[in-house]
DNA sequence: CTCGTTTTGTTGTAAAAACAACAGAATTGT
DNA sequence: ACAATTCTGTTGTTTTTACAACAAAACGAG
């Protein structure tokens, strides 16, 4: 365990904890390291997760079949990143997607109630690891939110409207710059680039906007 | 304040604490009552937000104004609902959209830091909401996630799959019913409902599922 | 039961998106 | 500076979706 302290300590969960804190805060949390093999399952769909985990090392897919067996990868779980946050609660039911080692991986877990329910005792940055928690889940939320605005809009036009008034004001100006190239952005709405790059560039041409690259600014 | 202790206690925040323990609790946590006018805004776009508030009286509509002005409506927030709880990382920035009172309003404001802290004195439930608040928007996370599984699906057919898919996980069964009606799963997969309904039907005459109204059965 | 209302299915048409294929621009590595 | 690669824009075709309008079925109130 000791070998991933530094990242652990990078991960959004334990954000300003000191790393002298960080052996006693993970006894006190009662984490429990696994590894996994190259294609080896960390949570099979229909599992029950208690557990908050890390991934401290290589690399997971979060893969999903659907009834008639056809398979899709949702999501990859890069090291230092977090997962199983969303299944916790009581009555969140089981998992309904499958979670595979892509890479020979390790993987930290923690107990929820031992991270929600403070201690009398030593572990006096644990106060702090709630709130961290929380926010991280928080923030995603928000993300979560604004981004299904964004997608539930009909029409390619009117989903690029919405993603880039919210940046807007995000970046409290009519001129900014977006984290995505255009596949990205299209990944991200969900729509097909080149589809997208041809309304972007009706938008211009309408002098509803200009932009180059990453670069957009609003008219 | 104490006129909306009964809504208090029923909302997902106070599970589970006795309606004897609620005036400590709210001072403890420095509870807020504020009331609204209709039409009169209770948070602005471009507004910090640090507390989390529960509606206790009328209806909220959050709304949003894109940059070339077009208004549209994202939510409608009932008694008893809890909002803000997705804004208030110290890194979230600030709300894009406008919160304003659809009806004549009373909301509950609760200060984040004093929920979070847990407390040395009286006040025994404050584990109790911590584990609510968390459990809670831990909850939203997994549903909002499975909702973008759903509708970034490219296509009416690949969309319906899913959320099919997801419902005999979830219900454990190929046999199910689901929480809508036509139009409802429509708006929820943000999809026209006649073009739904007539590629259920499709899928139906492929034979690869059955309904009846609400009920469902995969093949 | 009956009338009015809501829900669901059906069809045709117009609009929009996906898809595919390619060309030019920009970027990267050597 | 050059070659290779990635990124972006453009176009035409095919498929899908939205939209509108309506009919049939189910439901609910009186």
């Amino acid at each position: 365990m000791k070998k991933y302290i530094q990242t652990l300590k990078k991960s959004r969960l334990f954000w300003g904890v000191d790393e002298e804190d960080m052996t006693s805060m993970l006894h006190c949390l009662q984490a429990r390291l696994e590894t996994y093999k190259k294609g080896e399952y960390v949570f099979r769909q229909g599992q029950n997760i208690d557990q908050i985990t890390i991934l401290v090392e290589g690399k997971l897919l979060v893969q999903r079949d659907d009834f008639w067996g056809n398979r899709s990868i949702v999501n990859v779980i890069s090291v230092g990143e977090m997962f199983g946050e969303a299944y916790i609660a009581p009555d969140s039911g089981t998992i309904l997607n499958d979670v595979i080692a892509e890479e020979d991986s390790a993987v930290i877990f923690f107990d929820v109630q031992r991270i929600l329910t403070t201690c009398q005792s030593a572990c006096r940055f644990h106060s702090i690891v709630i709130k961290n928690l929380f926010f991280a889940i928080s923030e995603k939320n928000r993300k979560l939110v604004q981004k299904i605005g964004h997608m539930s809009k009909r029409s390619i036009r009117t989903k690029l409207i919405s993603y880039l008034s919210d940046e807007a004001k995000r970046q409290n100006s009519s001129s900014f710059t977006i984290p995505f190239n255009r596949q990205q952005l299209a990944d991200f709405l969900s729509v097909d680039r080149s589809a997208m790059s041809n309304e972007l560039c009706k938008m211009r041409d309408e002098g509803m906007l200009t932009f180059e690259r990453d670069k957009f600014h609003l008219l």
